[in-house]
DNA sequence: GCCGTTTTCGGCCCGACTGTTTTCAGTCG
């Protein structure tokens, strides 16, 4: 039975979900909460904890109980206490609370009234009207509740972080034209580079009496508006992304701006620290008794709680707040740091754009060096390379990099690993290029043990440098192959092998706890754009957008090295 | 159910908006 860390924290939300409809102390709900969210923060696999005799109760929100059920769901995959209360309430209510508009009293309301126990019966119980007879609800809610289930139906939940960005940035300037406001700024988990966003916060302070809110529900992209206040306007835009925005004054623009950015579990965290400071923080500024002492900027609401200022990409409730406290936070990477990019495609393959376009595009952006990384033959969608081909096409890139000045175009590859481990291409081969990227593209369904085994073999190939991708995932599309990363990451450590933050806005591969726990282990990672165009090589930002939320310095990443740092790095592999 | 530089018991983050209410509960972020 193997028990990974979400199945663990996806019982505890189902419990306290259950202990809410049944009105039990919020407080023990929470907890049950906040316990799940620590699960799914977790860099470490708790079976692994667990394995090393660890105690669990060390972990925050995890007390003698909880640690006590961990090991029931370790052992038995299951837990006595959440089926218990199942069968109480004769249903398992998680899918419908997660309507908006749902919470734990109506979904009760409804569920006595009417004996509707999945979305499917709600929506039907809204459509025959029912749902409007009951105490609390009227036709209004039951028309927004028929919304909302279509709503969820057209659309996955969530956008990737690019789709909004591409969709929020002319709202932006819409909203930059209006004489009357003064900032715009997104925040949300937008601004903390989140590898996907459910909605945009966005925020602006204006000129006193403007009418703001009015103003953005006449954007022409806004199909409908959801709630319009004084102060907060939510709309969805055409593209079905739900933007809130807020209205805040001026001297609590800072505090305005953390408590919007979040996370959550950062903000709950920050002003557990107010209150054991003797003050309060809210959206406003940050009070002793009704004096305001910060508010104006973040430095200064985070200064006055004895804290640096923390960059969003960290605001996540993992340790970042202690660090802050202490002065451990790490100096992140940046896009500056960056020197080179490591895994590119051209139209020899299935990119768009030459060898020398590549390379004229990247020396634009700054950098000293690429790697020129084509599929091999098993990738056949893709016109992958047999051995031939490749070496006729590294014999056109080494031309190539003699005629142009100011770059050096590596010669590389992204080679299929076949499903029992080894490699689409032959040894002979491969010894010829300066950079072997190993990557997985089919297969993605074997079981744990043999696609751990399958990674492992292909990382201890003496000629293998990089592990491309390392789970597969496609976010919201393919869920990451089933593989035991810290298996992974040992091995990447013990053959000397990088692992890729693939930076395509769809991958983001590693994510932030595999990054945080392989600079953990001493590994080091390479942050590739995967450009199949020269204009896709600016995705290498969302790699380190990633890399940053992972925690990662520059001296976790080899391609801020200069070109012979990183080719005699590549060299020791050998 | 967790947790402790005021506490091992008694706290636990806080305000806006909505819809259905006659003064507010529920939900959300």
């Amino acid at each position: 039975m193997s028990v990974i860390n979400a199945d663990i924290a996806h019982i505890f939300r189902n419990v306290a979900d259950l202990l809410d409809i049944g009105n039990a102390n919020p407080f023990r709900v929470r907890a049950y909460r906040r316990a799940a969210d620590t699960l799914d923060g977790l860099g470490e696999s708790v079976v692994d904890l667990l394995d090393r005799k660890e105690d669990l109760t060390e972990l925050p929100g995890i007390g003698a109980d909880l640690a006590r059920k961990i090991h029931e769901i370790v052992e038995t995959g299951r837990l006595a206490f959440l089926e218990q209360l199942q069968q109480k309430a004769g249903a398992s209510f998680s899918d419908m609370m997660e309507i908006q508009g749902l919470g734990p009293r109506k979904v009760k309301a409804l569920y006595d009234a009417l004996g509707v126990r999945t979305v499917e019966e709600l929506e039907q119980a809204a459509l025959d009207g029912s749902v409007a007879g009951v105490r609390g609800f009227g036709a209004i809610s039951q028309e927004n509740i028929i919304k909302e289930i279509r709503r969820r139906r057209e659309r996955g939940r969530r956008f990737l972080y690019r789709t909004a960005r591409q969709a929020v940035a002319p709202l932006l300037e819409y909203l930059r034209r209006n004489p009357d406001v003064k900032h715009v700024e997104v925040a949300g988990s937008f601004r903390r580079c989140r590898e996907s966003v459910g909605d945009i916060d966005i925020l602006v302070t204006c000129r006193r009496g403007s009418r703001v809110t009015a103003y953005v529900t006449g954007y022409d992209q806004v199909s409908e508006v959801v709630s319009s206040g004084k102060t907060r306007t939510t709309v969805l835009l055409s593209s079905g992304l739900q933007v809130d925005l807020r209205v805040v004054p001026e001297v609590s623009r800072g505090a305005a701006l953390v408590y919007f950015t979040g996370s959550k579990a950062h903000n709950v965290a920050l002003r557990t620290r107010a209150l054991q400071k003797g003050l309060k923080l809210n959206e406003y500024g940050l009070f002793d008794h009704e004096q305001r002492i910060a508010g104006r900027t973040e430095e200064d609401v985070y200064r006055k709680l004895g804290l640096s200022w923390i960059t969003p990409e960290l605001r996540e409730n993992h340790g970042e707040i202690e660090a802050a406290g202490s002065g451990r936070l790490p100096r992140l990477i940046t896009f500056d740091d960056i020197r080179g990019d490591l895994h590119m495609h051209t139209m020899r393959t299935d990119g768009r754009n030459s060898v020398r376009e590549m390379a004229e595009a990247a020396r634009a952006k700054g950098y000293e060096y690429i790697a020129i990384t084509e599929h091999s033959r098993h990738v056949t969608i893709a016109g992958g390379l047999g051995p031939s081909e490749l070496r006729e096409h590294c014999r056109h890139i080494g031309r190539v990099d003699r005629e142009m000045e100011g770059i050096r175009i590596l010669k590389g590859v992204e080679v299929d690993i076949l499903d029992n481990g080894s490699l689409d291409l032959p040894d002979e081969v491969l010894r010829e290029l300066d950079l072997v990227i190993a990557a997985v593209h089919y297969s993605f369904e074997l079981p744990r043990q043999r696609q751990t085994q399958r990674i492992v073999t292909a990382l201890q190939h003496p000629l293998v440098n990089v592990l491309a991708h390392p789970t597969g995932r496609l976010i919201g599309t393919r869920d990451p192959c089933d593989v035991d990363m810290e298996a992974v990451i040992r091995a990447a450590r013990d053959n000397g092998c990088l692992l890729e933050i693939n930076a395509s806005p769809r991958r983001l591969d590693l994510d932030e706890r595999a990054c945080r726990m392989a600079a953990e282990a001493g590994v080091r990672m390479v942050v590739g754009s995967d450009a199949h165009s020269t204009g896709q090589l600016d995705m290498m930002q969302y790699g380190i957008n990633q890399a940053r939320r992972g925690w990662l310095g520059p001296d976790d990443v080899v391609n801020t090295m200069s070109c012979s740092e990183l080719l005699e790095q590549l060299g020791m592999k050998e």
